[in-house]
DNA sequence: GCCATAGTACGACATCTCTCGTAGTTTGAC
DNA sequence: GTCAAACTACGAGAGATGTCGTACTATGGC
């Protein structure tokens, strides 16, 4: 989306390995919902929820696409600031920002986590 | 977005002039995501929120894109069951569906409004 | 050095999205 | 019946998105 402006990626604090990413402050709301509004990518931030902080690797995620679109996937969630990624060896390692999220958006991840874990009903 | 199925619109009470929405029990998640993802239905839902129930007519709210455009992004939100719209004179009055959503997706929209509600900080 | 692993870059493509303008419909007021 | 107001339908266009495949770049193990 266009008219979100530029995602603003400086990071102060240089961690070596760690990607740019947005910092805490300037998250923006339509970003982040639009980062959500995607089955895959739900399914990556459900995933890493449901790892309690643990550091997964890209090809953890068992996803029905190819590397490259998951490399896509991976850098919209980082660009939109629910994710952070950093090198490890050959990996790339993900956590939830789950709390930048709740600074930013009290409340907000744990509604669409919540509505994510209970699928359809009728 | 292809992939969330095709929204099931039927309607059991045919209320005259309500136009066709899909009932709470089928509300999809990711498609109610996509629909908050813009600036301009965000907005909407906002505006809607704020009037506390009462219903609003589209040129009530002033927004910056033509009535063609505003009627496809009403007709968004109707879609994904955000809004219900019904006719009433030349007017097509609009409702927020907060009791549907909090039922099928507790805490969702109240954290979104509360996330709109406080832009930006720095 | 060689090789496998994990991921990226890039181009391509089909599809979707947002936007508009013009023409049309429906409704209520006169 | 005529007219204005509110909205819709339709087509078009620019741009974004999700997907892939191929080629490429690390990085670590041998």
């Amino acid at each position: 989306m266009s008219y979100y402006g530029s995602v603003t990626i400086d990071h102060d604090q240089d961690c070596p390995g760690l990607l740019p990413e947005p910092p805490t402050a300037e998250l923006q709301l339509a970003c982040v919902l639009h980062a959500l509004a995607d089955p895959i990518r739900l399914r990556i931030v459900s995933e890493l929820a449901d790892a309690g902080g643990d550091e997964l690797n890209c090809l953890a995620f068992e996803l029905p696409v190819t590397k490259s679109t998951m490399t896509h996937h991976f850098r919209v969630l980082r660009e939109a600031g629910l994710i952070r990624q950093h090198r490890r060896g050959t990996s790339k390692m993900n956590t939830l920002r789950a709390e930048d999220l709740a600074a930013r958006f009290p409340g907000l991840l744990d509604a669409v986590l919540a509505a994510a874990g209970c699928p359809a009903r009728h």
